[in-house]
RNA sequence: GUGAGCGUAGCUCAGUUGGUUAGAGCACCAGGUUGUGGCCCUGGGGGUCGUGGGUUCAAUUCCCAUCGCUCACCCCA
């Protein structure tokens, strides 16, 4: 038999109305901030994310799906969006035609690491992009959507985290003094983390390590040493937090995986999903557009994952989606009135009702049950003496009545039924 | 990439200290009313016991390999 690939998974009938709730309160959330919707190929160059998201990050040294085609150019499936949003800002000129652009997008993403709990090597995100300006009110706005969308699905035990990483001016001094603090202890951590001394010493301070964690407990903090805009900014988003009820702690350890971040940056974590706790991430990118080739404009976003959020809903029976259910089901007794029964079915799915009948030529008793079963509210029998006389049974489910119709007034059981 | 646990029916799982035709519940189908649901009753279909090899008179059970799933590490959504 052959399997959907490993780390993918099929989302079937009986989920889809989960996804579409959810998806259905990040359209109205997003576009209630007067956020548009951008979609994006799924695969890209894959220079694109080795530039955009940095050469040293986990993302492009060991999870993209990467492979040539058959020119001989290397494509790679999208690990994630703001690389491609700013791509198409770029490659559009978006900047021209309006000084501010308000994006959000929901995508699939591909990543291959091992699959754990709340981790695909397919996943699914939403998420907004602002590109063109450095107002921090605007990285508080990405936090109140996130916050809002998790709010309105019904989730409650998540939590705000906020840092600032500061601009490279301010952050670079930091990393000198950091790596002088660590100088002489550098012997004593672990293998991991003398890796990162060298190549991204900030990150040290992720380590789960107990001799590590030992170590960084009297580490100087980034949040301490920032420049003076950084230093606003930062207060600006922490007040507008504040004035719009959303609860948040500062963790001066939250330094974010991607290299693209500057200034705020942030996560909204769920304590329901197993070890993989961020529903959200995101922050400022005041760099990346001209890296990738743009004018200098500013930008801040954050991506949010579909599967951990709705495995947050599970967990914490967030919400619950109403069972389905159609409005009629018709049923006959001989196969010679199949073509009859669809022709009426027509009738009344034209007048938008959900209808349905057997096409598995069935029993009378089996059709009945199936009609039970998809909770049909009405059922209508063809068939028999009634049938010869021109006469069609109504029956409600509810309560068991039945009552009589004219075969040739279809408009009569119509307004029956809407009633 | 590393580590641990688990693979028996569509699903959830029993079982075999190695021994005749491998079980249950749910789901599915049919019948109980030769034209009518939900409850109930009866019956039925469905399994190469993940795959390959080894040991044995005999393997679903023991051994090895392999694949898959799950969880954790790393990192991230």
């Amino acid at each position: 038999m052959i399997k959907s690939i490993t780390g993918t998974k099929d989302i079937l009938p009986e989920d889809i109305q989960r996804w579409n709730f959810l998806e259905s309160i990040v359209e109205k959330v997003f576009a209630s901030f007067n956020y548009k919707e951008i979609r994006t190929p799924v695969f890209e160059e894959t220079a694109l994310f080795a530039r955009g998201i940095g050469e040293a990050t986990d993302i492009v040294g060991k999870e993209m799906y990467t492979f040539i085609d058959r020119s001989e150019t290397s494509i790679t499936l999208k690990p994630e969006m703001t690389a491609s949003v700013v791509r198409a800002f770029v490659e559009h000129s978006l900047g021209t035609k309006q000084p501010l652009n308000k994006l959000f997008y929901i995508s699939p993403m591909f990543r291959q690491e091992r699959p754990q709990a709340g981790r695909f090597r397919q996943f699914h995100q939403f998420g907004a992009e602002a590109i063109g300006s450095n107002s921090p009110l605007l990285d508080a706005e990405m936090i109140q959507m996130a916050f809002d969308i998790f709010k309105l699905l019904g989730l409650k035990d998540v939590s705000v985290k906020i840092n600032s990483l500061g601009v490279p001016e301010s952050r670079e001094k930091y990393k000198e003094l950091l790596r002088n603090y660590l100088f002489d202890k550098k012997d004593n951590l672990s293998e991991d983390s003398r890796m990162r001394f060298e190549k991204n010493i900030l990150r040290i301070f992720d380590s789960k390590i107990e001799c590590d964690r030992e170590i960084m407990k009297n580490a100087p903090l980034l949040i301490d040493y920032l420049d003076e805009e950084s230093k606003n900014d930062f207060e600006i988003v922490k007040e507008a937090l504040t004035r719009g009820n959303i609860p948040f702690e500062i963790d001066p350890k939250l330094v974010r995986g991607l290299d693209y971040y500057t200034k705020t940056t942030f996560e909204i974590v769920s304590e329901k999903v197993g070890s993989q706790s961020a529903l959200c991430g995101g922050g400022r990118y005041d760099l990346l557009i001209e890296q990738l080739g743009g004018k200098p404009t500013p930008g801040v976003g954050f991506a949010a994952g579909i599967e951990r959020i709705l495995l947050a809903c599970e967990n914490e029976k967030a919400f619950s989606i109403p069972e389905s259910s159609i409005d009629l089901y018709i049923t006959r007794l001989d196969k010679e009135l199949e073509k009859f029964v669809y022709d009426i079915a027509s009738y009344f799915r034209r007048e938008n009702f959900i209808v349905e009948i057997d096409y598995l030529d069935r029993s009378v008793k089996a059709q009945m049950r199936e009609a039970n079963k998809l909770g049909s509210r009405y059922v209508l029998f063809a068939g028999g003496e009634e049938f010869q006389n021109g006469l069609l049974n109504l029956k409600n489910m509810a309560d068991g009545i039945q009552k009589t119709f004219d075969k040739n007034n279809l408009e009569e059981i119509k307004n029956y039924l809407k009633k």
